[in-house]
DNA sequence: AAAGTTCTGTTAACCGGATCACACTTCCAT
DNA sequence: ATGGAAGTGTGATCCGGTTAACAGAACTTT
């Protein structure tokens, strides 16, 4: 069966045992996004994990006047929304479509009742919710020692899953994000954006398509970022 | 008992059974720490759990070239180093103390027995680990929807304990920080720290000491967050 | 095939914060 | 009490990123 197959290879549920595996499939419904459509938004009621079987899910905030902010995307094979079932509190930020996607949905209530029986879940919960943090705060350091480049180029080699095991296909692939995008993920104009991108291609480190940017020498890119990390 | 009494007031474990309590303090020690000591660094073995006692706990990052960013500060009735115990790896980053402390140590060995024998206990952890991914997100939500100010007055209202709901005396008394220390607590330069902080003692809102902030209007720097915020 | 939309590319003006460079004050140790 | 260290106050200059304003390319829709 396609979903459970999907949970063993890709989720971070893959270590567990095949039964509880087969169990979480079970209980899991489907849902069908298309493009742009939202999934739920800040304020919501947090009731139910997902976890992308296709397509891309972002994960953004924006502020009255319209300014929007990515703080995460999605890929096939990943979840989100774990926070709020763990705690049972509001969404913190809304949950969007950027391409046609499916994702495996699991109530809350269903969740916790299988966590109970299964102590291994629980463990594997608690190490992604820590990984998640240790990201974030990651993120947080680099915004006060990186500069715009470094960042750039640790976020774009981090999109093309340059740091990955898995995946070896997606490396040195081109990554399939527009600027203007790409802008709102790094908390930064378009116009910047593109200034540095048009630099490392000058070099020839990177190829520019419409929505689409190519990493052709990730050491390079990587370097940016070391020498600023030291 | 001191430590069981401290414990059951001021730490998330408070909505405990008293037993418990009594046995988390039993397992720990106490560590006394000097002005400026430091605990750990970033990338040791992440073997326990601390509650400060008293006195001040600093988490803090620097980079190759000296400089250093504060990323949390830790005052009495707090824990710090849950993540590193819950998933066993390194520190992410340095803990040291701004003033003369104490605080409790409990091993993670011990803890991880525990929390075993007591699924409330795992419940509250994950509590609070899905609390602090929140806070951060916030962080980073608010370094890109709000500037310098609105930021540096959600900063002091909060290290006024503004929101808390406990400790009413902290409320509006001053804050015990040196501008050079907010300044790596935003991120920014002190000189900028000081701008802003001129500018409000002007108005009338703050006074300044000797490493020492003392918010006298707290509704005219809540006004500054919520306008930017909308 | 035409029209509209979404992207990319690029410039000039502007602005906030960083950096540098001091003077001055307060605290602390000897 | 005296010298040094730590902290505050305040300018001048510089720089990177934002904003605003277009032009053109590449897809999509009808």
């Amino acid at each position: 069966m396609e979903i459970s197959e999907l949970l063993a290879r890709n989720f971070l549920f893959r270590n567990l045992d095949p039964d509880v595996i087969e169990r979480i499939a079970a209980l899991g419904s489907t849902v069908e996004l298309a493009g742009n459509q939202v999934l739920f938004l800040k304020g919501d009621e947090g009731d139910a994990l997902y976890g992308v079987l296709g397509g891309r899910i972002r994960i953004s905030s924006g502020d009255a006047d319209g300014k929007e902010i990515i703080l995460n995307i999605i890929d096939p094979g990943d979840i989100f929304g774990e926070i709020a079932l763990l705690d049972g509190k509001p969404r913190t930020a809304d949950a969007s479509a950027m391409a046609p996607s499916q994702l495996l949905r699991v109530q809350r209530s269903d969740f916790l009742g299988l966590m109970a029986a299964e102590p291994r879940l629980t463990q594997h919960l608690m190490e992604m919710v820590c990984d998640r943090i240790r990201k974030t705060s990651e993120m947080l350091e680099d915004s006060a020692f990186l500069d715009l480049p470094a960042r750039l180029a640790k976020r774009l080699l981090s999109l093309a899953k340059y740091y990955g095991e898995a995946n070896q296909e997606t490396t040195l692939t081109g990554i399939q994000i527009s600027q203007a995008e790409l802008g709102q993920l790094m908390g930064t104009s378009r116009e910047s954006i593109n200034k540095h991108l048009q630099y490392w291609r000058g070099r020839g480190w990177i190829t520019l398509g419409r929505g689409r940017v190519t990493i052709d020498q990730p050491d390079a890119l990587q370097n940016l970022v070391d020498r600023d990390e030291e």
